[in-house]
DNA sequence: TCCAGTACTTGGCCATACATAGTACTTTCA
DNA sequence: TGAAAGTACTATGTATGGCCAAGTACTGGA
């Protein structure tokens, strides 16, 4: 049980949340995101990101499109489907009434 | 890949950081912590909640006395250690940096 | 004595983050 | 021309924690 740990449980399924939002803004592939992430101090890793950016296509929340890059292989550039889009707005209830939540316990602690 | 699934993912590490912040208030038990979580809208289950309580104390963070009860069996009321005190400072930390990272995120999709 | 209520325990399941290693393609430069 | 370096993505195995469900143990009332 030590503070690391903690924080990568605390980091579960907002994850998710922080990419479908990224995402939402226009379509990006996955370095863009890492780049956004880590500018926001939420450090990912790619082994981390892949398989996520997989399960939501799977799912049917994203869809990509290959496009050919001057310097690498070719790119995957995400977007949201409708549903994704449905879907990121049930997670942004879902993290508000967390957040409320935990501030309402919080604040009752300092008073 | 539902919403519901996801909710429980986001979940986990917060419920840690609430516990400890309510046993840090003074001493309860596991009834008045469910109460309490329940108040702020944080549906916890028993087969959550005991689980929980059991490795915070394995893990040094908690403390507990028997004390009888006159409805019913004995209760586990619960304080926390030193070291859960510093722990909770440190949780403490994580939570606010997670939620400004996500914030952050949240603000430039609605600019 | 039997039943309902309260408090706590235990075992198994599932999903996710992460580490690590590997594939495939492109450009660069000797 | 072909080896090295860089970029993008894939695959596999591990650990953790929330949850379900069933079970134990103690109490007081009918």
């Amino acid at each position: 049980m030590n503070l690391e740990n903690t924080q990568v449980q605390m980091r579960k399924g907002i994850l998710e949340y922080c990419i479908l939002h990224i995402i939402s803004r226009g379509e990006v592939y996955a370095s863009d995101m890492l780049d956004e992430l880590t500018a926001a101090k939420m450090i990912v890793v790619e082994g981390t990101l892949y398989p996520l950016l997989t399960r939501l296509k799977n799912a049917g929340l994203l869809e990509y499109k290959w496009v050919e890059s001057k310097s690498g292989p070719p790119r995957k550039y995400y977007k949201l489907t409708d549903e994704g889009d449905k879907f990121l707005k049930g997670l942004s209830e879902t993290w508000e009434d967390l957040v409320h939540s935990t501030q309402m316990i919080i604040s009752k602690s300092n008073s």
